[in-house]
DNA sequence: ATAGGGTTAG
């Protein structure tokens, strides 16, 4: 193909293929329209490739280099060749504007002659799967699918486009489908094995993670690196396993990788989920550098070890250490003055949001009705459900129906029930806490009444479980006696716990 | 001459 370009064209790409400066890529722009280089989708293609990776700084302007391309892009008359299209979407994905992506495609397959192929789908997968709503339902699944299927006929598959699909599979939650592409590759890499160890973390089947990572160290010449390490302190946090926590802490300072500051997030994030805050704290205060996301590890910690206060003073540390809050800090600071009842606290800092730039999102309003709700100040979170500016959802909804159980307030109950049940956001659990205020009230007719509901909804509510690790090895309990079948009896598990905490203790003598 | 993996919440 190449061959047949004009010298001008090969002169345009020999200098689109080095790096350049925004004002030179004016100039190469410049040059493209002055020689009607417009006709050579491939040139377009790689300047519009450097122009996203660039930015335009003038000293009138600062134009953000995807925004030039884009520009360029929608001038582009003939839209119809796909390396272009895939390239502008691809763009769009490398600077996080992930519905900017997915519209995009939506309108090049409406209004152009655009094919979208093999491509096309592996740039939309991850697209679907970080864009922030989905706002075609079902979106990710069917676009899974449609990878998949053109996957299966692409002539060149390498380890990335497999990569890709694995962890497409695993962000539709299809974990089953994940792992068969992944034993059927021909070829893994690192990058594979964390994709699917971090599905399986991801999709609370932490057990499996763990497997997984023991079969890459011991089944592999592959060596963990920082992204498998935070992977699986995801699911060591999730199973509550601290003696496995404290190994891949040990393990982590042999390589060094504790100076990495989202391994020390995320061996904070586990201390705390595994109850041990004062080795969070520790390691929290050995950063050097503290960037917002440890202190919302340390923050969400205090906060769910049940030191609300103390959570509240190391927000305000972060402040005026000129660290800005975001989101995520202030449902962690929101969570702490839920888990401590700090009702004053709670209300004034979601009004505070804005000052911080912050528009309070759903979570927010969740964390202040779950707060306002324990307490008992039901009137004021049923104000704050209707007032907010946003649909409840079933989470909302869930937290509020367990106050208004709590509370015994058993019309306030019925009256939210009905709602819900218009706008379909009863699950299982919301039914379960309804029966349970209905028995309270021996009120046996309607006890009845929602038993059948449940059964005939076909709403499951999932059994409440419960982990423990002996010598390393996690067994979990199932609410109601049945007992996880790699434990078979529950006797032995149950003789060993009193050496497995009598260990704990020693190793806590030993820290100290 | 297009491609992959990560933390913090309820």
């Amino acid at each position: 193909m190449a061959g047949l370009w004009s010298s001008i064209e090969k002169k345009c790409f020999s200098l689109l293929q080095q790096k350049q400066s925004c004002i030179s890529l004016l100039q190469i722009h410049a040059f493209i329209l002055r020689n009607t280089l417009y006709a050579n989708p491939n040139i377009l293609t790689k300047f519009i490739a450097a122009c996203s990776s660039t930015s335009f700084t003038t000293r009138f302007d600062h134009i953000p280099g995807i925004r030039y391309a884009r520009h360029v892009f929608d001038h582009i008359a003939d839209k119809g060749d796909s390396f272009l299209c895939n390239t502008m979407i691809k763009s769009h994905n490398d600077h996080h504007q992930f519905d900017e992506a997915l519209l995009l495609c939506r309108y090049l397959r409406r209004g152009t002659h655009f094919m979208p192929d093999v491509y096309t789908y592996l740039f939309l997968s991850k697209s679907c799967s970080s864009n922030s709503y989905d706002w075609e339902g079902r979106q990710l699944h069917s676009v899974v699918i449609k990878t998949r299927v053109l996957f299966d006929v692409m002539p060149l598959r390498n380890v990335v486009s497999w990569t890709t699909l694995i962890s497409g599979f695993c962000n539709d939650n299809d974990i089953h489908s994940a792992r068969k592409l992944f034993d059927a590759m021909p070829e893994k890499n690192l990058v594979s094995w964390n994709a699917m160890i971090c599905g399986y973390s991801q999709s609370k089947q932490p057990n499996e993670a763990l497997k997984l990572f023991h079969e890459l160290q011991y089944n592999t010449v592959l060596e963990a690196d920082e992204i498998t390490i935070i992977s699986i302190l995801q699911a060591i946090a999730a199973l509550g396993a601290l003696d496995l926590g404290c190994w891949v802490h040990k393990y982590v300072k042999r390589k060094g990788s504790d100076k990495k500051i989202k391994v020390c997030t995320s061996l904070i994030d586990m201390y705390a989920k595994c109850g041990e805050i004062t080795k969070a704290l520790h390691i929290f205060e050995g950063i050097p550098e503290k960037v917002t996301s440890c202190w919302n590890a340390i923050i969400n910690g205090l906060a769910i070890n049940g030191y609300g206060e103390e959570a509240l003073t190391v927000f305000h540390d972060m402040i005026s250490e000129g660290c800005r809050p975001n989101a995520v800090t202030m449902i962690g600071v929101l969570s702490a003055c839920s888990h401590s009842g700090l009702v004053e606290e709670g209300k004034r800092w979601l009004n505070a949001m804005e000052h911080f730039g912050l528009i309070p999102q759903m979570e927010h309003y969740g964390c202040v009705v779950d707060l306002l709700g324990k307490v008992g100040c039901l009137d004021e979170a049923e104000k704050l459900i209707e007032s907010m500016p946003y649909e409840a959802n079933d989470i909302i909804i869930s937290s509020f129906l367990s106050a208004c159980v709590n509370w015994k307030d058993l019309s306030r109950a019925e009256r939210l029930i009905k709602r819900a049940t218009e706008m379909d956001l009863l699950n299982a659990g919301n039914y379960v806490l309804l029966r349970n205020l209905y028995a309270m009230e021996r009120r046996w007719d309607e006890v009845k009444k929602i038993k059948w509901l449940i059964r005939t909804s076909g709403a499951k509510k999932e059994a409440g479980s419960s982990s423990i690790e002996t010598n390393g090895v996690v067994g979990e309990f199932i609410s109601g006696g049945t007992v996880h079948p790699q434990w078979g009896d529950m006797q032995p598990v149950l003789e060993q716990l009193p050496i497995h905490m009598k260990g704990m203790e020693e190793q806590c003598i030993k820290l100290q």
